[in-house]
DNA sequence: GCCCGGTTGTAACGGATCGTAACAGAGATT
DNA sequence: AATCTCTGTTACGATCCGTTACAACCGGGC
């Protein structure tokens, strides 16, 4: 049963459950409510430069981030699956283009619409805040990916990474899904195709993984790739999105 | 003349010159009325993992930003020169350690002042957002910079960017102080000193530039410069500060 | 001035990564 | 099933950059 509330931006109006304390006033219910637009695999969702008026998430499938360079290098800032949001980095523009990299579902949120409910509901505000540092940390680390790690130590962070992110964790024998291209993650990683390639050959041979088709990797030996990925996650992933919301509040209130 | 208010945290007091418009109750002017500390150089600001109660401002002299890896390398994520303010995209606990390159005078705010000055003046708050947001692009084109360009384009950028920074702009016969060691500049740059060298060495050699003692650097030919940097700086670094006020206000109201 | 230590510059070498190209495989189309 | 196309894989030579070693420079202290 929802209850809709006039929306002071457009005309529109926003709809949330009733009966629920305000504190389930997320940034997911605020999404649940949104219709879902689809995407075709390749077909981009926004490009660099446009007016930053929507924020996202993801509902089913998986985008991703790039800018591209005078030359015409592309530069992979990032990907987003499903449950994940973006947009909240950007300011009056984009700073990237975005595209789905598999068939895509994703809910749009008009930002003029959320600076309206910030007004009526403070607790708001921590919460967009949250999102923006959980970017800055993931730039940060992705900073010293690219700085820092050689070819085999950035794919084992890769890796490992993209298990954290599905939420299982730890266990050997993990089968995870890599949509993407290999050139894709080659543009994430600051590699070339073909050093991807070698790389995943490797840990291949050497039993740290095996491949199911193209796009599926069963992690074999996780503490290896812990070890290659020199225990960078360790800093602040798997509670990062807590540590965000702790701060975000503080901040604000 | 200045007027006190009491502060909610912890019983000390705000101070702001009183007969300004509050439009002039900018971050400069909050930190203009802080005492400033001193550092030596090579001394330590602050540590990656401290509490981040602190928002500071340069006054003087050059700070680095860095992490250290487990296994012991060091990745500078950044510098900070005399004017810039540091620590905003920082989260409960800073996410990096700061360090004194040259002998640093910088002032400091407590978060909790600033926070508990935003209750009272809600047009604090776009004002932190721009800082975040400033510091997420320079994250971003610090991502480009190591994941796609060569040594020569990153240490072309690392040049054109410093003069940026100083103002003055374009005019062919630079000069601009790099109070940094070489091997700052590799660990921020993600090569080693002597790639460095090599190529300050290249640079002078193909009179893009020229050397007046160790830590001076006269630019001779911004425009090679620049051509060899990928024109990377001109997606968004003049504007920057005036795009993401813009965007920061709207975000807020 | 002189010494001394740290920083910087130069060169030679080796290894990692890149670029090209040829080939293999999967999926789509006919 | 046959073909086509796109993606992925492997091999090999070229290039870039890291490593090692050592010399030169600079600045501070005596």
């Amino acid at each position: 049963m929802y209850v809709s509330y006039p929306d002071s931006s457009a005309g529109s109006v926003v709809s949330r459950p009733i009966g629920l304390p305000s504190e389930a006033l997320t940034l997911e219910n605020l999404f649940a409510s949104q219709p879902t637009d689809k995407f075709a695999a390749g077909e981009g969702v926004f490009w660099e430069g446009d007016a930053a008026c929507d924020l996202f998430q993801i509902t089913e499938g998986c985008v991703r981030l790039y800018r591209i360079l005078p030359d015409g290098r592309r530069a992979i800032m990032g990907f987003r699956f499903a449950g994940e949001m973006l947009g909240f980095s950007c300011q009056t523009n984009y700073s990237y283009s975005a595209e789905a990299v598999t068939p895509v579902r994703l809910r749009r949120l008009r930002r003029a619409r959320i600076q309206a409910m910030v007004e009526g509901a403070e607790h708001l505000q921590p919460l967009l805040l949250t999102k923006i540092f959980e970017e800055m940390e993931a730039a940060q680390r992705h900073i010293i990916v690219l700085g820092q790690l050689g070819a085999e130590e950035r794919m084992a962070h890769f890796l490992v990474s993209a298990v954290r992110r599905t939420g299982m964790d730890q266990k050997r024998p993990v089968a995870i899904d890599l949509p993407m291209t290999r050139q894709d993650i080659a543009d994430y990683l600051g590699l070339t195709i073909e050093t991807i390639c070698r790389v995943i050959s490797k840990f291949k041979r050497d039993g740290l993984i095996a491949l199911e088709g193209r796009h599926r990797v069963v992690l074999r030996r996780m503490g290896a790739l812990q070890e290659l990925a020199g225990e960078l996650d360790a800093l602040g992933e798997p509670s990062e999105a807590q540590a965000g919301l702790k701060q975000a509040i503080a901040w604000s209130h």
